[in-house]
DNA sequence: CTAGGGTTAG
């Protein structure tokens, strides 16, 4: 007997010794050879190491075989489960054990690890149970119920946290930051801010948890003024930063529209080494639309030795589409091929950046491959199939997202909208606006009014379009210059012209599309003294750089009501090279009043500055057919071939049947 | 026992 203890306790020694799997499985396997896997404290060192070493089956078997299981051997199996966050082995064996073990019994480390386990899986019903459990055996102490205000928070259950926290008879700054976390964590951030002026009324000192919680409750906020104070006050106070705390101010200062001041705590922490604060400063420029930074961050030394995870490459992503970078792009693919990053956000994320760079294909090929769908899936092919111009396979698309019962939303309506918008099809879009009443959605965000706006102006029916209009509590500049481009469209410029001034009248500031679309309306309705009034009040008064948009437009309105001269003199006095699209404009108005001398003359010398741009021929070609000189016509055209150039033909869309859902292809290269 | 990052939009 005497030897078979020391050789049991030779071989926990021999145990203890293990570093790695290799060395366990051999001290395992002479155990078996000499019959001493019966002990129980050698069973449940065994069932340890196992489960450090990551093999929880084999850790649970050796358990399950163990003869007679105590409670030390039970929570050594409990751990183990937590610490790979297996949350539901750990809840099962924890009722295992007040089954399993008389009296039951209530051992703290135990009970909070199940509480941390409930709250972890979001188990509302399981954390009440627990509460009752402790409740029955002892008084809970203030460490008890400041885990209970947590795993209450976490599931939701605002009230019972409260409740938890006011039973608390001594509460120090972990209590009070939990109820703190409570109320940021469940929308309630402005009731976390109050009760953050209690704990300090109270005299207990915040810390970096705290000043996190703060940060977070004034990023749920959007509050920048709170945001900075709570910054300052963790200077003042001189609370150490570390890499939690720099991230969770950075993302307030994200979210609340100051990325400089981001970058400033980004560059000031110096042990920054971890990939959620990159990663959220990169998610930070992508969101404020500085793509650029967001890639130049990816490439910075910084990086070498960080590994990127999925959140990373999403907004990696997110940046190549905004700046149509498709070879970085590419690559991004291919290191969430190689890495195994392709969770649903990533290849949602994948299939937007393919469409923003015009690889339709692609992002149909990532599409449907993917496994499981949700809704931003088809929100980011349909919206993406609609910005690269085949608006009628985005519908088709929308088709089969119904077909495959999944519901839309407000982005899915935003996209078939811009496709029915470009379609012209009145039919489905307003199947799409009856669709957004039933849901509801109408009058959730500005971005869908303006895009069901948008579409009845594009459809030519300005009636409706100012209807939802009128009904849109909250526009922006979008929303204006929509609505006023709709009456331009109908050759409205008055219309167009009233509510540019109701806009001034409401101080809103006009931007730069609104401008290009007053400008345009004032062309379409041949009023040239408005047009030019304007676009003094634009450079002059209120100091916008003209983009090639506004000079194209400009000249349109002059060479449209037969100032052809004054265009062409408007065009020679411009600081910046003329596009083809201010000579498109000129050549038009020079076709339409019979001024071929002069359309020939300026695109002689635009042809001199352009010998291989197909385009101008094109526009050249025009102006002949225009003039009816169709043997010129042919001369151009066999000049485009001769010097090897090739110009896509244009095609336009026109509706043909409402009923029958057909579309006739009119080609007019 | 308490704190941080994500995709789609006119």
């Amino acid at each position: 007997m005497g030897n078979h203890q020391d050789a049991a306790a030779r071989a926990l020694y021999l145990c203890r010794l293990c570093t790695n799997l290799d060395a366990l499985r051999k001290v395992h396997a002479s155990l078996v050879v000499h019959g001493l896997t019966g002990e129980l404290l050698l069973g449940t060192k065994l069932v340890s190491l196992y489960g450090s070493f990551g093999r929880l089956r084999q850790a649970r078997a050796l358990f399950d075989l163990l003869p007679a299981r105590d409670l030390y051997s039970f929570k050594v199996m409990t751990r183990a489960y937590f610490l790979r966050d297996m949350h539901s082995h750990v809840l099962s064996l924890y009722f295992l054990t007040r089954l399993s073990l008389h009296p039951t019994p209530h051992d703290p480390l135990l009970f909070s690890v199940a509480l941390k386990s409930c709250a972890d899986s979001r188990h509302q019903r399981h954390v009440t149970v627990l509460h009752c459990h402790v409740t029955k055996s002892t008084p809970p102490d203030s460490f008890l119920l400041t885990s209970l205000v947590d795993a209450y928070a976490k599931c939701s259950l605002l009230p019972h946290a409260r409740l938890a926290f006011h039973e608390i008879p001594h509460r120090d700054v972990v209590s009070w930051t939990s109820m703190i976390a409570a109320y940021v964590q469940n929308d309630c951030a402005r009731d976390g801010l109050i009760l953050f002026n209690k704990m300090q009324a109270a005299f207990v000192h915040g810390n970096q948890f705290t000043v996190g919680c703060l940060a977070t409750a004034c990023t749920k906020l959007r509050s920048l003024h709170q945001g900075k104070w709570v910054h300052g006050f963790s200077l003042k106070k001189g609370i150490a930063v570390n890499s939690f705390l720099t991230t969770s101010l950075l993302d307030m200062y994200v979210k609340c529209g100051s990325v400089h001041d981001a970058r400033a705590v980004f560059d000031e922490c110096a042990d920054c080494d971890d990939v959620v604060s990159w990663t959220a400063m990169i998610v930070g420029y992508s969101q404020r639309r500085y793509p650029h930074l967001a890639l130049d961050l990816f490439t910075h030394r910084g990086w070498a030795w960080l590994l990127p995870n999925s959140v990373t490459v999403s907004s990696l992503l997110s940046a190549c589409g905004q700046l149509g970078n498709s070879v970085t792009g590419g690559s991004l693919h291919g290191l969430v091929v190689k890495s195994g990053l392709d969770d649903p956000p990533v290849r949602n994320a994948l299939v937007d950046m393919y469409a923003k760079c015009g690889f339709v294909s692609d992002a149909r090929y990532v599409f449907d491959t993917m496994p499981e769908k949700d809704v931003v899936s088809w929100n980011s092919i349909i919206s993406g199939l609609a910005q690269s111009g085949e608006a009628y396979e985005a519908l088709e698309v929308f088709k089969r997202m119904r077909l495959e019962l999944f519901s839309l939303d407000a982005v899915t309506a935003v996209g078939l909208l811009s496709a029915c918008a470009s379609l012209g099809n009145l039919e489905f879009g307003c199947c799409v606006h009856a669709l957004l009443l039933k849901h509801g959605l109408v009058l959730n965000s500005v971005y869908v009014g303006t895009a069901l706006l948008n579409f009845y102006a594009k459809c030519g029916d300005a009636k409706s379009a100012r209807m939802v209009f009128d009904s849109m509590g909250e526009k922006n500049a979008v929303t204006w210059s929509a609505m006023i481009g709709g009456y331009g469209m109908q050759g409205d410029g008055g219309g167009s012209l009233t509510l540019f001034r109701d806009m001034l009248k409401e101080e809103l500031e006009p931007n730069e599309v609104v401008f290009t679309t007053m400008l345009a309306a004032c062309s379409h309705s041949g009023m040239v003294g408005e047009g030019s009034r304007l676009f003094n009040l634009m450079c002059r008064e209120l100091n916008f750089v003209p983009s090639m948009k506004h000079y194209a437009c400009m000249v349109d309105l002059l060479a449209r009501a037969g100032n052809v001269e004054e265009a062409l003199d408007f065009i020679d006095r411009m600081p910046v090279e003329p596009s083809v699209s201010v000579f498109g404009a000129f050549l038009h108005g020079c076709g339409l009043h019979s001024r071929f001398d002069l359309g020939e003359m300026a695109i002689r010398r635009m042809l001199e500055l352009h010998p291989d741009e197909a385009c101008y021929y094109v526009l050249v070609s025009n102006l002949y057919a225009s003039d009816g000189r169709w043997g010129m016509v042919k001369q151009v055209r066999q000049m485009i071939r001769q010097r090897g150039l090739n110009k896509v033909p244009g095609c336009s869309l026109v509706e043909m049947d409402i009923n029958n859902d057909t579309f006739a292809n009119v080609s007019v290269s």
